[in-house]
DNA sequence: CCTCGTATGTAGAACGTTTTACCGACGAGC
DNA sequence: GCTCGTCGGTAAAACGTTCTACATACGAGG
């Protein structure tokens, strides 16, 4: 319970406080006799620095914030893997903010954020409006986002295309035969949903299709619930030649309805999802998919956010964008 | 960039620092007239409190730290929402540590934990030894351990009984008529692992059947991928009447490893999962699993640290202990 | 009229670091 | 023998809150 400080360790090795600070801070200036001297007494005593002392004083934390949309969406999990990953090795300690797609509860977490005074902010925004960040920049936060593209110049983003993943899949589909797709998404009020349509329509123009090849069905969410949900519309339309989905949750849910209506996949229907989360390869009929590079994009947009506040004056905005990957598995064989 | 602080509110509103803090922190002390000028001010100016400046000098924060095992484990997922979500009601802020199984690096969590001078930990441990919390403790932080039973009294733990669990799927699959179960697990170094066969083998013993009966498969990992090679290794030593998985990852790769090689679930074999990931429902054969109660387990979790901080007079250390629940799907029927 | 309690607000000292300015000693260069 | 630069270290002032006295005013009770 008795919390020892620098004062302590500095009366312990017999030197002053600031020579404690700079054994912790620039180890490199003092001698190396002291040096040791004071990191014996700081093991003896069992010292932590204390994080807030040393955040007010130096004007920066050693955190970073990090606000996703769906914590229990592997997508972002494995986003967020790679974030704490890069951060820890630094020495960061990440405070996560799980947004669950509300924009108000968004907001409460940047707040806290902005309380914290976290170093710099990584997020995955829940729409468009992207003023509220601006306001953190105005508190001297760096803002990187993530898997979206940048909204201004001066500012870095790491993202995957998804037109083109979108043309990728669809154009796959094509070539393995098909005439027709049905499109089963999210919201289209979702960034995400709305380019993967954007995408597989140009991938129909190209094969000299028209808009018409390409069926909607927008669900209200993107989990597997909703994807049985829209087989069954489907069922009761009219099979098309091949499904794409937004989302594996969505394709997940969408195969399990069709193999319990006795259709073949990939014989009747082809089948793809999107993410390639890991248990599209471990469903019964595997999942053809498009990978998305999730650890890479935690990671690289930490090193980002990073270089941006502790080298502002070198700091190069970037804005990455990722192309995703095809993997062709059971389902569209 | 400007960071605008209690004094310019202060000067603002025409009162004196003293107050504007009191009008943050205990609005009922400070006259309805003076609190909406303070007010004023503060949303004139954009203030935002700095965090570490209230925690170095109230002597302590508003952050709670969170130590998982494995992000990408959709069960871990699920408890850390349950925490996040209880955290953020509160207004509160979780720090996520994640110790990827690893021991070392969940020691560099909790470094990290004890610099930021979080309130509270809730953590579910890698190993048995729980020395390094009693550490924290000394620090005066709370600590909880959660999806683990409590290594001391005046301690509080939140955890699921595993080995009723292990007792209840087993039992199920007896009652299906199995007389004979494969257990395909982790590292029995794993103390869910090890009390879920243990568990499993007090159902064998009930129904009057020797340990004999359980054939048990102990994978390195815990994943889709092992759970493929658990079941090719079943396949070639000959197929038991039932497996029993101890987790639902295993149990998908299980399945998907005998549904290719021509194996009829439930008909020729029965398959038990354990954790009752959004996954098990969704899978081609959807599977039987034992449901925890994961966002509850967090939720509670999270108001007994903050009980324990905020109310250390009156807390009184709780030991919960959850019954996991069967939810029998197809895999069994 | 005096005292007392309450309601409201203020002044100023903490909290534990980091940082800036400064100091003494020592060796090199002239 | 003098000046200078460097090295290793110290003292003390911040950083932005919260908190503990301590004021002041006012109404009630005697």
């Amino acid at each position: 319970m008795t919390t020892v400080s620098i004062k302590e360790v500095a009366a312990r090795a017999g030197v002053s406080p600031g020579t404690v600070s700079n054994v912790l801070n620039r180890p490199a200036k003092v001698a190396a006799a002291t040096r040791e001297r004071v990191e014996e007494a700081i093991r003896e005593l069992g010292f932590v620095r204390h994080g807030s002392a040393s955040t007010l004083r130096a004007g920066h934390s050693r955190t970073l914030g990090l606000s996703v949309i769906d914590i229990g969406n592997p997508f972002f999990t494995d986003v967020a893997a790679g974030i704490e990953d890069a951060a820890s090795e630094r020495g960061y300690a990440v405070i996560l903010g799980n947004s669950a797609g509300s924009r108000a509860k968004e907001e409460r977490n940047l707040r806290v954020l902005a309380e914290q005074r976290v170093r710099g902010v990584l997020i995955i925004p829940t729409d468009e409006d992207l003023s509220r960040l601006d306001r953190l920049r105005e508190h001297g936060i760096s803002v990187v986002l993530v898997d979206h593209p940048a909204h201004r110049p001066d500012q870095c983003a790491v993202a995957v295309d998804d037109v083109a993943g979108g043309r990728t899949a669809v154009a796959h589909l094509l070539a393995r035969g098909a005439s027709g797709v049905a499109y089963v998404t999210g919201p289209l009020t979702i960034r995400q949903c709305l380019e993967r349509r954007q995408g597989a329509l140009a991938a129909l123009e190209a094969a000299g299709l028209g808009p018409d090849r390409l069926r909607v069905a927008e669900m209200a969410a993107m989990n597997a619930r909703a994807g049985e949900k829209a087989a069954g519309d489907l069922l009761a339309a009219g099979l098309p030649d091949a499904v794409f989905c937004a989302n594996d949750l969505l394709a997940l849910g969408v195969l399990r309805a069709l193999l319990q209506a006795g259709v073949r996949v990939p014989d009747d229907v082809m089948l793809m999802g999107y993410d390639d989360i890991e248990f599209a390869a471990a469903s019964a009929v595997s999942l053809s998919s498009m990978r998305q590079p999730t650890h890479q994009l935690g990671r690289i947009a930490t090193e980002l956010v990073l270089d941006e506040c502790e080298n502002p004056e070198t700091h190069a905005h970037q804005h990455i964008m990722f192309q995703p990957e095809l993997v062709a598995r059971e389902s569209t064989r």
